[in-house]
DNA sequence: CATCATTTGTTGAACATTCATTCAAAATGG
DNA sequence: CCATTTTGAATGAATGTTCAACAAATGATG
């Protein structure tokens, strides 16, 4: 009965569904800008609950009591579950990539930059959170069974992944190290995505900063000549 | 708290009665098992199809079907199917810290070769195949919502975190390295974690051997006094 | 050893619940 | 007034659990 905006979630969900509904609708013409921001908000509200109740025990209602609309709405918009599920995936790969891709461009021209800015990328606040990783490896956890999750997780590691070794490369040649290219790609990516699982579960007392430190010892350890070792006047307490 | 039956055996008995529990009868039914066995039997049909379906689609037929057993037999040994999966993990932890701790030992005393051992054993053939890690994975998924998935994914983490910090403390005194010890040991094991992801998706052509060869080569990276790189005479197989 | 009683293990159908989907009706907006 | 969107109850399928009956092992008794 009562239309009035229903409170939105989180300050950030409703600051990524106000960003994304003015990326992909620059001018709004009333009924099909509400509809994508409508999809938008039962995304949003997906991730929510696969954040907090998981992949298994994530059902319709719950997203849609979740996104303060009735039962039957998701059907509407999402032919299926699946398809809002598969939807929500890809929402969150093309939102990694675009993140990927600006840290890219700006860190400018610099290999060595460019690496650093990519490490870093992936623990930025937007990126990196705790609702975010927990819907990731919601889906990692199904993505082994389920081929259209596989390729949407392998689409954002596989593209990425070609960038990582040419970088590799570069720096190698202009450091003169010892490593394969190839190889050291997949340690450092692997190591990434190792720190988010880490920083998913959460039981430690790792941070976000505590995992940009280890990657960029990571980073100091194979690239000496590019990322020193901060010398030994700077604090370092225990 | 919730310490349902979980045989304390060594290892070799461990092995014994999981051989029976693999052997598929195909002679008339009735009971010709141990309640152990039975138990490890339905535990295997529990990660078989949490390999084959994924968390969310693994039902208690399924996993009954899998044994060659009656629906209402994994009620009868376990009391639902949420202590069934809590079984599960349980018994994949046991397993994969009956294996590490091997590992360690047989390793000797040299630190550097404990360390080498410890990052060869998370990809030995028993426990780092497709099944095991998307059983694995399949957890790790479900973990953020479950507190009894992450206290035992966690106990499998913290436990060995210390062991890894000490070593790399060892390390660093005999090598005169730079980096923080409790920082590089989470990249380590974070990197660890991460090369399973990367072969659990089986997306890329990651294989065992390709992920220990980025782990030696971040062992390389960090500890080059204690790792050396190859010489250019040893074969690099792309 | 034979027989019976008891315990233990197993079965499969019945039951209750949860949940995705459907759809007719209502509301909304141009 | 028409097209579009939303609602909420109805529906049917899937699934975890229960349970009464049954079968096999074990033990007791003569």
């Amino acid at each position: 009965m009562l239309e009035t905006i229903t409170p939105m979630k989180t300050a950030e969900a409703r600051e990524a569904l106000l960003e994304s509904a003015r990326k992909h609708e620059p001018e709004k013409r009333g009924r099909k800008a509400s509809k994508e921001v409508r999809q938008l908000q039962l995304i949003e509200a997906t991730i929510d609950s696969l954040a907090k109740r998981g992949y298994s025990e994530t059902t319709m209602a719950d997203v849609a009591d979740g996104a303060g609309l009735s039962r039957g709405i998701v059907n509407f918009h999402f032919e299926s579950k699946e398809k809002l599920l598969v939807a929500t995936l890809a929402y969150m790969a093309d939102e990694y990539a675009a993140h990927w891709r600006a840290a890219l461009t700006k860190a400018g021209d610099d290999p060595a930059r460019q690496l650093q800015a990519l490490v870093a990328a992936d623990f930025d606040r937007s990126i990196c959170n705790k609702r975010k990783l927990a819907a990731w490896c919601a889906f990692w956890g199904e993505a082994k069974s389920r081929p259209t999750y596989q390729a949407l997780c392998g689409a954002r590691d596989a593209a990425y992944q070609k960038v990582f070794i040419d970088l590799c490369a570069t720096l190698k040649q202009s450091g003169g190290y010892a490593f394969e290219p190839q190889v050291m790609a997949l340690a450092l990516s692997a190591m990434l995505e190792g720190l988010w699982l880490r920083l998913m579960m959460g039981t430690e007392d790792v941070t976000r900063e505590t995992a940009l430190q280890a990657a960029n010892e990571f980073l100091s350890s194979a690239f000496p000549k590019h990322y020193p070792w901060p010398t030994a006047g700077s604090d370092k307490a225990a």
